[in-house]
DNA sequence: ACATTAAGTGATT
DNA sequence: AATCACTTAATGT
């Protein structure tokens, strides 16, 4: 673990920090598709990906989801960041991509180490910065995008963060995610496989355009 | 062989 | 782009 941590933040952060982050978060290995947060649950940890992907979506009251983004190793979750500064619950819910490997930070230590660490909390900084932008892409993705696009933009993300082409999903599952009904997906997909974009299998569609 | 689940299609709104 | 109703194909028991 101690590798791990050094390979992804190893860079960021100082000796001290990486000792404290050593000695008082748990190492967990989460297998695929395992909700790691619900929305209304207390933030407690701040998740730090050693390996695997997180994809992070917001769930009406009825269950109906729509992904936010996706999130990699060496990333952090900025709705924890802010949530867990100020003892809040989560308003997102978060699903392994694949397994995944992470560390938890108690959250009263990621509020601590803010003064006590300049690289920490340059760290936090940083990474609210970049999924604010991630966030705002998203925004522009649901606004300005029309569905084909989306699909294709949420495949291509997907193969990016989980390191594979091939994405092992039934069309329903994607059409969960998206907020689509199956349908709409099957037929885009079948567009997109013409368009020589990706190949399908059952359970199974391989990106070619990456 | 049969049931179940995934995917494809035409028609309608 | 969503929904319905139905077909076809793949897979599990």
């Amino acid at each position: 673990m101690r590798d791990a941590l050094e390979q992804h933040y190893g860079y960021l952060f100082e000796d001290n920090l990486l000792q404290e982050i050593e000695a008082c978060s748990i190492y967990k290995k989460i297998p695929k598709g395992q909700a790691i947060m619900n929305i209304g649950e207390p933030i407690v940890y701040l998740p730090l990906l050693l390996e695997g992907a997180i994809k992070i979506l917001r769930e009406d009251e009825n269950g109906d989801e729509l992904i936010l983004y996706f999130l990699e190793k060496g990333d952090t979750c900025a709705m924890t960041i802010t949530c867990g500064m100020q003892n809040a619950t989560s308003e997102v819910r978060a699903v392994t991509e694949n397994e995944t490997e992470l560390l938890l930070v108690p959250a009263e230590k990621m509020q601590l180490w803010v003064t006590k660490y300049a690289s920490w909390q340059q760290f936090i900084f940083d990474s609210y910065h970049t999924r604010m932008m991630d966030f705002l892409e998203t925004v522009d993705t649901l606004a300005f995008l029309k569905m084909d696009e989306r699909l294709l933009k949420y495949l291509q993300d997907k193969a990016k963060v989980t390191h594979d082409a091939s994405i092992i999903n039934t069309h329903q599952e994607i059409a969960y995610d998206l907020h689509t009904s199956r349908v709409v997906i099957s037929r885009l997909l079948k567009k997109l496989e013409h368009q020589g974009v990706i190949k399908m299998q059952r359970n199974h569609i391989i990106v070619l355009d990456l």
